[in-house]
DNA sequence: GATAAATTTATAGTACACTACAACGTTTTA
DNA sequence: TAAAACGTTGTAGTGTACTATAAATTTATC
């Protein structure tokens, strides 16, 4: 009993620890050793607890979401279209409001194979796709083409794709915004009623002019695949260490 | 002149290690010095050359597709609509075919802040999907509320999607094929007109029919965020050492 | 209160990416 | 042909995640 709550508890200062790092040095190149010291645990205890560093990014990312979870329990809307719509802008808004916090978790944990704390992880995030919808599997709101489920499922899939932009950068907070918007009106565009088309198109339209305007991505051509020298004009040190805001680590 | 020659052929050296490696070992995890050694170059080579390891990668990954980019060229279709669906397949066929070898490489580079390579890696992505529909600009197929940039960007990120799940093993190469496919349709569904939509709509059935039957991914909930255990039943050896298939680098 | 059980701690060690730098050899220039 | 410019090489070194293990400490049990 006592044995449990004393390792909640470190694990709790752990967790707090790591994210006053991430917060503290913008990233996750913390060493493990920085961790322990500040949670005040041995340099072992996050691999005995956690198992890894990643072990115990996830953890923490689970837990910041535990803490916003009451958020996302009520809509507004009756229809489940609607309500998608408003998941849409929770979502982006979600990750949004801290940029600094969520991207370096992401950078770190998406090139990360954890069999551990993912699953959990993505199961919450199509759950999340899925409580909106929920009603309209009874309701005569989706056309037969189409279960609720699997609605869910590519809402999350886009809305996961425009994360990957925004987590590199190549979108910034107000384009994540109007991009998950954006296209979940357009994939719930195609099995709209008549009755909710004009309203998704307006979303459509209201969306697309907060939309990047230029569609491509910074940098551009490096000469033809590694035949000529791909380095940044100024040298290597602009890029090298910021590999995955990693020193060196995994 | 010579000089840039030798270059090149190092590089190209460098690269064919790098593929042999991955093929050989399952994964990015080899030394850089394994790397160096049978690329018969220095160990520091490498560096000079690519600024790092992720530098090496993304160049293998630039010039594994520049050798199929020939592949893309032609679509059969003249309807912009049917040509997106092609590319839709092609896409992901490109990736299936090749399951380990671009898993290992995107597992680690999605996790890489790289303002080097992945710009023009990205670029030629929205390329990818730009193709298709230039024709669509001029015809009357798509409606006033979206042009042609839009949707292909939509496109792209509803594939950028699927392949992370994909590339997580939340997927394998027929949900991957299948979902890539299903989701396309659903995004030209809303905007076809009515001539194209059941062909639209047959596709999206076809492909409902493929995709992965349970709708959650493994593992599931693990307790309330960190209070209790979550480490794997049997131990932590079997996740410990695959992070990002590297064994602690970066 | 004494003993047994479990886990944390401390320490030392491994493997790796990446860096710095001086010496070398090769290519280019004059 | 001589000299200069340049990139490669070799080596040594840094910082890091992660591991193994034995000792210490704390908790649970009798």
């Amino acid at each position: 009993m006592l044995r449990e709550k004393q390792m909640a508890e470190r694990r709790r200062r752990i967790l707090d620890a790591a994210e006053a790092l991430i917060r503290q040095t913008g990233g996750t190149g913390f060493p493990m050793l920085a961790l322990a010291e500040r949670a005040e645990v041995s340099p072992t205890t996050p691999y005995n607890l956690f198992g890894s560093k990643a072990g115990v990014l996830y953890a923490l990312l689970n837990r910041t979401m535990d803490q916003i979870d009451e958020r996302t329990q009520s809509f507004s809307s009756s229809n489940p279209i609607e309500r998608a719509l408003e998941a849409a802008e929770l979502g982006a808004e979600f990750f949004a409001r801290d940029p600094e916090f969520f991207r370096s978790l992401y950078l770190f944990l998406l090139g990360v194979r954890d069999a551990v704390h993912r699953p959990h992880f993505m199961n919450r995030g199509l759950e999340f796709w899925r409580r909106p919808l929920e009603t309209a599997a009874q309701s005569e709101m989706l056309p037969a083409a189409i279960k609720a489920e699997e609605l869910a499922r590519e809402l999350m899939i886009h809305f996961v794709g425009v994360m990957e932009l925004w987590l590199h950068e190549e979108l910034d907070n107000e384009g994540f915004r109007a991009q998950t918007v954006h296209g979940t009106s357009l994939l719930l565009l195609g099995l709209a009623g008549d009755a909710m088309r004009p309203r998704l198109l307006k979303r459509l339209k209201e969306a697309r002019r907060k939309l990047p305007r230029d569609f491509s991505f910074g940098g551009g051509a490096i000469g033809q695949s590694g035949l000529k020298r791909e380095m940044p004009p100024e040298g290597i040190g602009s890029f090298k260490m910021s590999v995955g805001e990693m020193k060196d680590t995994r």
